[in-house]
DNA sequence: GACTAATACTACCTTTTTGGTAGTGTATGC
DNA sequence: GCATACACTACCAAAAAGGTAGTATTAGTC
């Protein structure tokens, strides 16, 4: 049940847009090379995040990257439904269709429970917020993290 | 971020033996025919459920498997924990040591909390309420579910 | 004590998902 | 028009998920 490395660089690639607001677009290797994630992974993950109008692109030279809206307007869960797509936990919980059991099956609202539980939190945080916490990673040197 | 089959399985498994309580062992083929589940999956399952205390197994003839303790005394985290092994999430929220990114994270405290609010609820929950739960599924007939 | 019913265990296999790379196309600023 | 970025497509390898087969072992029953 792990999160994928989609939704992981994702949110540190929007949590370093978020700290650097307003110095213009920030170029995707920066991002790559301060987080160590490989630019090619993070060049076609960052196609969804502009999909959802999260973030806006700026070609061609002098150009990159910065959030289309306010990180205090941008919640958690719009960064993960962009990213993950689809239900969280279960296909049954959203799409019927996909197993034969009756509507009031226990099982199903089990998950369909924790799929709830899950985006209440995420629709509670914002990317504002997030960015405020702490530190995000030294990454000055150090090896790729194992997942 | 998909739950997968095993815990899936695994709990329609332990409502259908809260549900027969008392009736003695129950053969995993009777369960594996009425959920409409593969035997030789559901056994290797079992085995996860047997190791954690949560089920017990009789072998030989009228043998089968019964719940070890009162369905009320057996939480959803357990189950999960049994099935799904490690943490739900992410590997860095509980080992330090899976990534070089300081204590103080932000994306990891992001991570955390949404493990956090995820065991709260299955912590929360228990086999005996799930189990009093409208239906578990008809599964007379019909094919086996997609996942 | 042989026979049968049931779980226990091991080894394998196939499919899907994940994570990642390569290369080419296209818009923009100078 | 050239350098600098993002945009897009196609592939590929490794890992995980999901499942099958076959054998071993234990416990009742006659």
């Amino acid at each position: 049940m792990k999160i994928s490395t989609r939704s992981r660089y994702g949110l540190r690639l929007l949590i370093e847009l978020a700290r650097r607001g307003g110095g213009g677009p920030v170029l995707l290797s920066e991002i790559a090379g301060s987080q160590r994630i490989s630019e090619k992974y993070l060049s076609r993950l960052v196609i969804s995040l502009r999909g959802s109008g999260l973030v806006r692109s700026v070609r061609g030279a002098h150009g990159g990257y910065v959030l289309a809206r306010p990180p205090g307007e941008i919640s958690l869960r719009e960064i993960i439904d962009s990213l993950e797509g689809g239900p969280y936990i279960i296909r049954c919980a959203d799409d019927p269709a996909s197993c034969p059991a009756s509507p009031g099956c226990a099982a199903r609202s089990v998950w369909g429970g924790l799929e709830k539980a899950m985006r209440d939190y995420c629709e509670s945080l914002t990317l504002g917020e997030i960015a405020r916490r702490g530190s995000l990673r030294p990454v000055k040197a150090g090896p790729k993290e194992r997942a």
